[in-house]
DNA sequence: TGGATTCACTTGACTGAGCAAGTAAAAAAG
DNA sequence: CTTTTTTACTTGCTCAGTCAAGTGAATCCA
């Protein structure tokens, strides 16, 4: 593990390494989206959403644990479910186990919705990150990722859900 | 360069690759903006625009230059200039050399504040992202960002500002 | 058992970003 | 030189996302 100096700017391989992150930051989520949307009227994140359910037994899962799967707010996904809701993909009854709890469940329809959807979305993906890449690279990407996604989480005191 | 089988859903190591990828797409934005916003009441976006401001000479750019500096269309730079302009840090002027263009000047204020927010964005920047990785990873990050950046500009035929 | 907490959402108010339409200046066409 | 087109923004509208406050249901605890 590294600790390489800490003066009070970036410079150097640091900066390019840094900005060529912040830049994929900014251009990979709206190039996603433009594919989904264009083609299936979803966003990546509404597509997440319907990625989750499809794989889960049932095709239910409490809205809390999606939240978790989805990386979402409680917030941001009771609003995205309503949109999917009201669009038929998907529909909301109380836990009949814990009445606090919400299932959410995906609907035939949302399950064909999710099936059309999938092979562009996973030709994207291809296009734009996976097949671009080495098998070295990638294996590397996955760690990366690994490590500062696990930097953030000890960071903030790790709060569930947010 | 590989070219590895393209069934139609992500599976094993390039599921997890991907899903990894994706998680770092949610959460080290908002960590990003979390610090700046606590620390210096600055978005990632706004602390960007400062930043290119302060490296420019006569800290002026023109609005268009600086929108492609931070990855932004014209309308969202034009917003966020907004709000910098009534908090003093930044003015802007028509180009004398050209009426279209628009001059964003970076205030003697804005240069303070651009000081002030730069240790703790530098410091967040090591601790989440470079300080995680070793060498050989912050070099393979560089080259892993620079391929999809250069696949998402082939994608969409690269309008310039967007 | 009954009152206070906690949990699992939902929702209202507000903010930021995208898109499309608008405006003024410069450049190109005729 | 006038008209048309292009350039460089700016702005109104709409919508997604956040935060804080609200609502029931379950749990704790005295």
């Amino acid at each position: 593990m590294p600790d390489r100096d800490r003066t009070s700017a970036l410079e150097g391989e640091d900066l390019e390494t840094w900005a060529g992150l912040a830049t994929l930051l900014e251009w990979l989520p709206p190039a996603l989206d433009a594919q989904l949307l264009r083609d299936s009227g979803l966003t990546h994140f509404e597509y997440g959403i319907l990625f989750a359910l499809a794989a889960a037994p049932e095709r239910a899962l409490r809205m809390s644990v999606l939240a978790d799967y989805a990386n979402s707010s409680l917030s941001r996904l009771s609003r995205a479910a309503s949109r999917l809701e009201s669009r038929g993909w998907l529909r909301r009854t109380p836990d009949p186990a814990d009445g606090r709890s919400t299932l959410a469940i995906l609907t035939e329809l949302g399950a064909v919705k999710y099936g059309e959807a999938t092979p562009g979305h996973v030709d994207t993906v291809q296009r734009l990150v996976l097949g671009v890449l080495t098998r070295a690279q990638t294996r590397q990407l996955r760690e990366i990722t690994r490590r500062i996604t696990h930097a953030i989480r000890a960071e903030e005191g790790w709060q569930q859900t947010r």
